[in-house]
DNA sequence: TCATTGCAGTGACCAAGATCACAGGCCGAC
DNA sequence: GTCGGCCTGTGATCTTGGTCACTGCAATGA
């Protein structure tokens, strides 16, 4: 797994100090566990060592092998842009590691973030079969690693496997299911308390999944940033959080976050 | 471009004096473009006779007669349900006529409509492929021809012919993305008022698009509908369309709706 | 012809939540 | 250390738009 420190000159320029301060070098399985609670890198974890392959998962034979050699992997440091809004799509990414804030803003400046991506996912897929400018703007929250693989390449290898076009057909149904529900959220919870609680559930629920049974995660979010994903505003976020804990349906130390009654947000989410 | 007679049973059963009350059986050139406006059906609109084929419209060769001869047309009557929320997906189905409502509710009954669907768009695609179930009920708006093209045959076509893939998975794309610029209006768009005039525009630009550059279309949707499309309620829209015909910006007569000043909605979106 | 039903239009009221303003806390930079 | 910047917490106010309640209108069907 070679890095590509040729890219890392991207951001040396601006970002030196930040890259060698933020980013641990070397991670341990543990350390990588506490710091990304999102992340499926742990080999028990839907039986996959390599994130990076989540998509092509199914792939056989020559076609995965290609694909392993497919694009370039880079360390980024927090708060790095991956890709833009408008800007024209020249490459696809897939997280390897870390959290990917992907966001929109309007022309009065107001953003609204979609969703946080996590390592598996696959970014602007969409745009790079397509041909189009990215919608979204990428942004890491965190120390991440990901797989750059140039729009060209991608487009040779689906032409070449016929079967891995299926495959990157269901990672970009994966990119429209999260859209819908979080449109969907948007428009069908009465309260933004409600889409608040949908948001928390839907992380503990993430997290669940990797660490047992534990809906404990650490939140890497400011209420800002909360308030743009929910639709709402700070204060309210503020607000609405002060209230899950009073009423003992969550529990917040820090930066670390505990659903303790699922049902309880469930109720809210309406 | 027989249709699938057979089909009709299905819906004949309950209603049969709809179906021909509903839908003229033979449908002029030019009947087709007063009662659809948003249909791309002239031939002279983006050079293509048949827009059950518009994803495949790439398609060569052998591929392109198999994928004619795939599924199955049929024409539905006004208010018919394609598929529902939750349903198991067993066919995708492409619009070849009409209008199709897009719409997901929630538990308390609230319902959110995403899209009006026209012709040409591709219903349940993501579905098909991953397997899953439908996140949304589709419902004919008016006489529709539909054709539906069941999940086996599909994979298998997509299976044979990798290029084919390919536009599977650009037509899924499209189906994302307006998934997300839904996401986007609902959360971006400051007023009530501006979601509404995004959802207009919209509208407008697609009429102009097919019949020239008068922004004319009819407006199929009751004012509820409009308020689930819009996230707001049935009497902001009345007002909020009152309004806007007050200042100008649309002129309304009956059902047939004229965008008069663009920009004047544009500023509103914001 | 009249009754029924569903849609459109309008006023009054009310509450959720946006906004503003400010205070305290934490953390990194110097 | 301490300074400054960003984040969080909280009260006061104000606006938007949802809800209710009612009327009128047009289409439909008996």
């Amino acid at each position: 797994m070679p890095f590509a420190d040729a890219e890392m000159l991207l951001f040396a320029n601006t970002e030196t100090d930040r890259i060698h301060k933020d980013f641990p070098i070397r991670i341990s399985r543990e350390k990588v566990c506490m710091t990304y609670p999102h992340s499926h890198m742990t080999t028990g974890c839907k039986n996959c060592s390599d994130r990076s392959l989540r998509i092509m998962c199914d792939l056989s034979g020559q076609a995965r092998v290609d694909f392993e050699a497919l694009g370039m992997q880079m360390k980024l440091p927090k708060r790095a842009i991956i890709f833009q809004e408008d800007d024209v799509c020249d490459a696809a990414t897939i997280v390897c590691m870390g959290q990917v804030k992907l966001s929109c803003t309007s022309r009065e400046g107001k953003t609204h973030i979609l969703k946080i991506a996590v390592p598996g996912d696959v970014l602007g897929m969409g745009a790079a079969i397509s041909g189009a400018h990215f919608e979204v703007t990428a942004e890491t929250i965190e120390p991440c690693v990901v797989k750059k693989i140039r729009r060209s390449e991608l487009l040779a290898f689906l032409e070449k496997y016929g079967q891995a076009s299926m495959l990157a057909a269901k990672a970009l149904s994966e990119e429209y299911k999260s859209a819908f529900f979080d449109a969907r959220r948007l428009a069908l919870s009465g309260s933004t308390a409600g889409r608040l609680a949908g948001v928390l559930l839907d992380w503990g629920r993430a997290a669940a999944g990797c660490n047992g049974t534990d809906m404990r995660f650490t939140m890497a979010l400011t209420h800002e940033e909360l308030a743009n994903l929910a639709g709402t505003s700070r204060e309210t976020v503020t607000r609405a959080l002060g209230k899950f804990q009073k009423e003992g349906l969550i529990e917040i130390h820090g930066s670390s976050f505990r659903v303790v009654s699922p049902t309880g947000l469930e109720t809210l989410c309406s």
